[in-house]
RNA sequence: CGCGGGGUGGAGCAGCCCGGUAGCUCGUCAGGCUCAUAACCUGAAGGUCCCAGGUUCAAAUCCUGGCCCCGCAA
């Protein structure tokens, strides 16, 4: 069967690599975004999924938009059975939704209708939630509101960040697609629509999204700091420096001088200990205990490794 | 040439502005203390100060050119 895949970042990598490996597919097209200005110089870099895609030795488009005309007409001219999308970063126009006899199937990293949107891997560990799943779904025209063809559920555990889970994810997504895409064509699945209920949105993760604030508590802090690893990451402010948290963990019923901490009467984001387990931080409820971080312009260090050349007191305060 | 920080014993840093015996915290090793220890005390080993030129009586330090790492930005 002849398809065409759209995708963009790393999480597409998977899937495109799954349809090419699978022989009863053909993937007549890769379209991906075009080269962007990335990295220190600044210079247009490829998608990672062009690079995937030129690897493998397929056809690439890269339009600037996809809506536009000249685009769709080679898109059409392809005559493809059927799109997959997987993180693409554009959103389709109807006239490309309707263009493959099967429509466009699209590879979305939630259990669907949670979580609609650019970042349903990170909003998923932010909340806290104890589980998240891949949703294989048909695509219209609004955002992830596509009727379901398949989901698969994963816990998302204490060591997971957005990297460990996004390639977990990622994995899932194309072991479901390939099961999923013949099952559907062959007609053996009928897309389901959405639930009304338990929609939400997962907005785009801004920068400023990882700035730690040391007035909401350490469970808060946590669940944020390994939803925004390893980006944004995880940052605060000391002596006027950028700090990057990359590894925390959890320390509750903390006392501080043999009194409980809320009536310690000290501010959030004072260090309350710094040894070679880590750096204990005070927040708006209990503690977090850094391990592992990184100053603006160093490298990435366990808590051991930074205070043997930063004199960090108990007393002194993240901003 | 997008902006900026950095490369100093095994690790992390100071010293550089204002050239003149390379220092700190830790690790390692040896000894001591201890029922014992990742604790404490004493001592020791370990460095082409990223590379190549230049200036100078003298360069980690000043100048020029490279290489490498990182933060911002995307």
């Amino acid at each position: 069967m002849k398809v065409v895949f759209m995708g963009t970042a790393e999480l597409s990598c998977a899937s495109l690599a799954a349809l090419a490996n699978d022989k009863q597919f053909s993937v007549a097209a890769v379209v991906t975004q075009p080269d962007r200005p990335r990295g220190r110089d600044l210079k247009p870099q490829s998608s990672p999924v062009k690079v995937l895609a030129q690897k493998l030795d397929l056809p690439l488009l890269q339009p600037e938009r996809a809506r536009d005309e000249k685009f769709i007409a080679a898109l059409r001219a392809l005559q493809p059975e059927l799109i997959v999308v997987a993180a693409y970063g554009q959103i389709l126009p109807p006239s490309i939704l309707d263009l493959p006899r099967h429509g466009c199937l699209n590879v979305h990293t939630s259990l669907l209708p949670k979580y609609r949107g650019a970042a349903p891997i990170q909003w998923a560990i932010a909340h806290g939630d104890a589980e998240t799943g891949v949703t294989i779904m048909k695509m219209d025209a609004g955002l992830d509101t596509g009727p379901m063809l398949a989901q698969r559920r994963t816990p998302i555990s204490p060591e997971d960040d957005s990297a460990s889970l996004h390639d977990r994810l990622a994995r899932l997504g194309a072991e479901l697609l390939g099961q999923t895409i013949p099952d559907y064509v062959a007609g053996k699945i009928q897309p389901q629509p959405q639930p009304a209920d338990g929609a939400s949105l997962a907005p785009k993760i801004k920068k400023e999204d990882g700035r730690i604030d040391w007035g909401r508590p350490a469970q808060t802090i946590w669940n944020r700091l390994r939803a925004f690893t390893p980006w944004p990451g995880a940052f605060t402010f000391f002596d006027g420096k950028l700090l990057k948290i990359w590894k925390a963990s959890l320390a509750q019923e903390v006392s501080h001088e043999g009194a409980p901490l809320h009536s310690s009467g000290l501010a959030n984001g004072t260090i309350l200990s710094a040894d070679k387990n880590g750096i204990l931080v005070l927040c708006g409820k209990d503690a977090l205990m850094t391990i592992e971080l990184q100053r603006e312009g160093g490298k990435r260090m366990s808590a051991a490794e930074f205070l043997a050349g930063h004199a960090l007191k108990a007393g002194e305060k993240f901003e």
